[in-house]
DNA sequence: GTCAAAATTCAAAACGTTTTATATTTTTCA
DNA sequence: TGAAAAATATAAAACGTTTTGAATTTTGAC
């Protein structure tokens, strides 16, 4: 290994010439500059990034830590994203750092990672409302870019808005006449199914409709999920069944697709089907039979900003300046039609 | 942040003793180090890691690059690969750092990772003929252990034994009368499916059979190629049709279920359906329709020997002692059936 | 040719540990 | 009691950078 003494020494120079003149620092002779470049070069040098991180205090590196699931759509999203991210940071010479835990202390692994490798921010994923994680990253003063968020946060994030996602999905059923919406949505817990809730309460309110309780329910983003959610939905056990179904992803809606094949119900005359599609390749919204009506937002989508809101904030950025609502886009295909006249009374 | 000198200072001791006290040395009096103990705890003393590895040279941290597909077989696969080495190394107090790289030049990711992170070692998916990467790694002198192995290489690897999986299944469906017997493979370049061909073709050869050209495909392990190439190779275009198919995973299964059900080719009674069982959650074998019939050997079975080899490696064990063979298990469910008599001729 | 200013280089300190070689204290045993 | 041995503590060097403050050299103007 040479170091910066080895190349100080081969050109009788001080070593702090020779580091300023491989960083770049303007007060070295051009000539100096050049030889040093060529002669650390010919001995091979790489400069010993302990060293560095030590003087810096820096590590130039980012957290990343994700709960194990037992869910292979939250598995497929997250690796997506992360793969995404990690692209996006290598190109600032960032490192990611991986660990997944089904520790029950969510914090754990945060301190654990700290301690261990001490990573300058980490990017944190799936908020929940009054999260520890990030009250624990705020005490210590770690950055951290959040992907989604909760409420109306002070910390840097990037998110869809939810909300519109919801309520722009209703406006176009009820252009269509239906007055019977249903909401097979994301687990509770996650912000993101809160806010479309929420979108898709206030939005039936504004156009005078009721939600009844069965009909709005949460759970994980699976098909089987979508599968059983849609079943009982379609039973009439408890009062007619809706004439639209809004679905948090678009697994969720495979398996509407199918309770509604077992049940002889057909898409779209007389069901209508819209999702949230993340563009995971999974599935595509546009083989499904009849092609999906869906609001779109890629999930690889937030890999750039929240690579970038890192990099901001470790240039000492504000976080509240770095927060992003990306709009969903509206793309309307075969699986919605206008209401079925038997079908129109609201609940 | 308090330092070994704060603590020393605090307690008119040397730095030196306050370190060997806090890591456990034997020349240190135990009323001493109960002191610096407790002292260390008052003033929420965190040895910094960056000085930690400037002097050992080491950083704790295990590199991790995936090349990135198109394909969310080897995703998913992946990453329960990943998460489970995570929470293995990180027992060990190691981190793992992760990279995914689309770079054309598959080395640069390793270079770059090495310049700016160093990790001590890396653990390394999906080796091909004489891949650039263990070439690279070896004249580094980097430590690393290989998933999957080419030849008989004299790094540390965990493998499964390929050529077992394969002939194993050709004893299966020999036992039942099968001679027409076709593989849909892997992707050509991947060692698991070299040897898996390789174990196919000796076994069948031993049972005094031959494979035709068009019998023995190589592709990606999605569904969808498992459907176009049992389409073709049911559809009797050139030759009789196999009575039995062996898959290299249970997503090109689901494929192969798909086109018999198109085809109108009943399993088991007119095609047996054999396949490997990487038991990704995403496909479950005993959801088949009928059941499947499978070589069994999880992903996530690969990653505690993996970062346990990773570990002994770092404390200096030689790596040709560090190879494991793992055999799978054969599991008989539905999809096979002894032979139909009109369809036991060879080819 | 001189002097101030600008440009360039340097020596030393700092970052916070671990480790080596040495010094001091305590214990043991004759 | 004294010397040797064992136990415990220490000072200083080392790891390889960056940065600070000062020193040296070069340039430009008169």
């Amino acid at each position: 290994m040479t170091t910066l003494k080895d190349i100080a020494a081969e050109l009788k120079l001080s070593p702090a010439t020779v580091s300023r003149a491989l960083n770049g620092f303007p007060e070295v002779n051009a000539r100096t500059r050049e030889l040093v470049q060529q002669t650390a070069d010919r001995m091979n040098y790489r400069p010993n990034q302990f060293a560095r991180q030590l003087v810096s205090g820096r590590s130039g590196m980012i957290g990343i830590i994700i709960k194990i699931t037992e869910e292979t759509y939250s598995d497929v999203a997250f690796f997506q994203a992360m793969t995404s991210i990690s692209t996006h940071l290598a190109a600032a010479d960032l490192d990611l750092i991986f660990q997944a835990s089904k520790n029950q202390d969510i914090v754990a692994p945060y301190e654990r990672m700290l301690k261990k490798t001490s990573p300058d921010a980490f990017i944190l994923m799936g908020p929940e409302k009054d999260d520890p994680r990030i009250e624990f990253l705020k005490s210590k003063d770690i950055p951290f870019v959040v992907h989604g968020r909760v409420g109306d946060p002070d910390y840097a994030f990037y998110d869809i808005d939810n909300k519109q996602v919801a309520s722009s999905v209703v406006d176009v059923l009820c252009d269509l006449g239906h007055s019977r919406i249903a909401m097979i949505n994301g687990p509770e817990p996650l912000s993101f199914a809160q806010e479309r809730r929420a979108g898709f309460l206030n939005s039936m309110r504004s156009h005078g409709l009721t939600v009844p309780d069965f009909a709005l329910r949460h759970g994980v983003l699976t098909s089987d999920q979508g599968y059983t959610s849609a079943l009982s939905l379609l039973s009439e056990r408890r009062g007619p069944r809706p004439s639209a179904i809004v679905c948090a992803s678009t697994t969720i809606a495979d398996g509407v697709y199918r309770a509604a094949k077992d049940l002889g119900v057909s898409i779209p005359s007389e069901l209508s089907v819209v999702a949230h599609d993340d563009a995971i390749p999974e599935m595509r919204a546009v083989n499904f039979e009849p092609a999906l009506t869906v609001t779109r937002s890629p999930i690889r989508d937030a890999s750039q900003p929240l690579a970038l809101a890192v990099q901001r904030l470790l240039n000492g950025e504000k976080p509240e300046k770095l927060q992003t609502i990306a709009q969903a886009e509206l793309i309307v295909r075969n699986s919605t039609a206008p209401v079925p006249k038997d079908r129109s009374d609201p609940w």
